[in-house]
DNA sequence: ACGAACATACCGACCGGTCGGTATTGTATG
DNA sequence: CATACAATACCGACCGGTCGGTATGTTCGT
């Protein structure tokens, strides 16, 4: 078709990476169809290989310009200067735990886990991205809830970095429930036991 | 090769199921090969569908005669008749953490848990069975806390339940952490932070 | 002899990736 | 301002290879 052809190659490569995050989303990678990625963005073979040198790279897009920017905007942003990061975390858990199952996505658990799940072990590129999007992760609840002990918020003799990886541990553990016993109670009470955790932490 | 046909179909079919959990371990179900699953049994193409009747059948045996026992194993049976189960469960987290990372099999991950996170959203059969397999691990670790509380082990306000919750998110976490780390000193960390919470909830 | 326990050869579907071609755009030049 | 030309953006048929699964054959214990 003639004409159409608008030229604003931004916005081919944005819809080829939203489309391929919820099919990564869907099927995992390995599983993902790059043929299903372009019908669903409305591209062909040859666009996709135009913006991308390959699935791999598709991939390593996905994680720096989808899902790492989704980490900050739900887990980090909610933490930064808060003086009480405990009733910060609470928040967020109950508000995307309640998002997420109102939206029907929480059954297909968290993308960034699934891809640690499924990639570390076979690519190297997954793993150092995966790795590093965990290790800050830790690092912005360990220093929040640091900053939460200096303000009194949180208990002094808490082992800061000890119950951050504890809390994501749970975020992991509440998402992953969600997608296997497929019961938004269920989830919801693991959240629950989550935020009791953390009221133990109070000071 | 005619004269190997000793006709040990049990021994056979215990080869295909060993073969298939260690593939589909390293792989994922998705991604497991029947061709490579056949290769490592020492087995073919019709040996394979003699005993199994399509790749899905595999996946179930391999979780009803395979994982359910490993997570009787491992996790179930070290803490029937124990009234001081916190001890018991410190005890059996650094004991398979070790013995993992010295095999090896940690940069893997936990084989249910993989299983629950790639299967559950894509096959109704995985995710009954995963499901059921999670929640009696669940109750196992609650009525042991509440044997602990009667017998004086551990504090009489837990609860049992929401502690159970945090220990199996926990488990998922460590293993996790383990895959895309691939770093054995933060996973021992992690399993640690786990060992401290668990301190908490001592009488 | 007959069925259980395999082996062998093969099928269609789908995979990621390639490649020649075309339409559109930016830019340099007369 | 018009034109030539290169670069960009995109198309879609096609490739070799692997997949799960099947049909048929062969061996062996009873």
């Amino acid at each position: 078709m003639p004409g159409t052809h608008t030229t604003r190659p931004d916005a081919t490569r944005a819809k080829l990476l939203d489309a391929a995050f919820a099919e990564i989303h869907r099927h995992g990678f390995q599983a993902a169809s790059l043929n299903h990625i372009v019908a669903a963005a409305g591209v062909t073979k040859g666009g996709l290989f135009h913006h991308f040198s390959g699935k791999q790279a598709l991939g390593y897009a996905v994680l720096d310009e989808v899902i790492a920017p989704l980490l900050v905007e739900r887990w980090l942003a909610p933490l930064t200067d808060t003086d009480d990061p405990i009733t910060a975390l609470q928040r967020a858990f109950r508000r995307y735990i309640r998002t997420d199952i109102a939206s029907g996505h929480w059954v297909q658990g968290c993308p960034m886990n699934n891809l640690a799940q499924e990639m570390s072990p076979l690519d190297e590129g997954f793993r150092t991205r995966l790795d590093a999007f965990y290790a800050t992760w830790r690092d912005a609840i360990a220093t929040a809830l640091k900053r939460g002990q200096r303000a009194g918020t949180v208990r002094p003799d808490v082992n800061v970095r000890g119950a951050a990886t504890l809390v994501v541990f749970s975020q992991m553990g509440i998402w992953g429930t969600g997608k296997y016993s497929q019961d938004p109670k269920l989830m919801t009470q693991a959240g629950e036991a989550l935020c009791a955790y953390l009221d133990t932490l109070r000071r």
